[in-house]
DNA sequence: GTCTATACGAAGATAGAC
DNA sequence: GTCTATCTTCGTATAGAC
């Protein structure tokens, strides 16, 4: 079983995301790295010196990327809500598809911060930042002044955040949706 | 310095809830708590026989619940969203007064969840409906119809979640200012 | 690049004295 | 109710062979 070249650190991180996603920072542990991903042990620190930290911190950082390209959904006229639809998509596919276990990595390592990372806090605010950058400029595409297209961006990451939050604690998608469904009318 | 009986359960359950919001669950560690709140360490299993498990819960059902008594606005007739004022000025001053330390507690232990606890979930659960109950009783008693204010209420809580999440990354309460702006209207 | 072995500390839990 | 061990497990990290 003879494994591809510079593929083991990428399966690595992989599955840190998704330890990410369904146990909390703490799950994300060297451990549960190895078993998850199947990778050798001697690989750990041949990968990243920077031990779990470096990990951790690379898991978040692309999924934080692979969720912002989500966000791509280009609004028709007329429409400006639908630039949110790419990103929420997303997260009802990932919350259906993993049986509502996985969450979001970011949140997650937002929220359990035990200040061991210095970077982590950093990491976090700039991909929350990004995502909001994304979708204001779809909606100022879409037609919306530029003001308000901020705030509006503001507003959906977090209330798309909270939702999922909420969509996991009731193993259903439907705070998602009806987020979605009362937004709507804002973005008119 | 002896201390009041009955007193130091409570202690612990208070420093518990303090590092499950400043730390996420994985911080709430049975050293942490003992250092937090200065209790013996031999009081541990007397107060919660259940260990570490037990301790956690207590934390998050106190919390829980204490937060859920600040959703306690009675709007004046015309202005339905200021039922959202008890509730959104409670975490305003958390934040604030922690310097952007403090989180929600819930949250907090639904996303750092690595199936240790079964009933964490259940209580996360059974805390976000009860603050959804709360509001939506609220809305209604402010006019809006039934259906309508169970499903603006869940939008409150999943927006003001997130927002929280945000305004600790952001280290400003400004994503909690905004959403509560711009949800104002919706309320109407 | 990957292996084994090991050092080191933290954490949860229990036992038994006071 | 509280104290001091102590056991055990787990997790990070390093050393040195292959």
């Amino acid at each position: 079983m003879k494994r591809i070249p510079g593929r083991t650190r990428q399966r690595m991180v992989d599955s840190a995301v998704t330890l990410l996603r369904e146990r909390g920072a703490s799950g994300v542990s060297i451990d549960a790295v190895l078993a998850h991903s199947g990778a050798p042990r001697g690989s750990v620190y041949h990968h990243f010196p920077g031990g779990r930290n470096e990990l951790v911190l690379s898991a978040v950082r692309q999924a934080g990327n692979h969720i912002g390209r989500q966000i791509n959904r280009r609004p028709t006229v007329g429409e400006p809500h639908v630039v949110l639809d790419g990103f929420v998509d997303y997260w009802r596919r990932t919350l259906t598809d993993s049986g509502y276990r996985s969450g979001c990595p970011v949140v997650a390592l937002a929220v359990d911060n035990r200040g061991e990372l210095p970077e982590a806090a950093d990491a976090v605010r700039e991909i929350f930042w990004a995502w909001q950058e994304k979708l204001r400029e779809l909606l100022i595409e879409a037609g919306l002044p530029t003001e308000r297209s901020k705030r509006l961006a503001k507003v959906a990451v977090a209330a798309v955040e909270g939702a999922v939050v909420l969509c996991r604690a009731e193993r259903s998608t439907e705070p998602l949706d009806v987020v979605i469904e009362e937004l709507a009318p804002l973005f008119q």
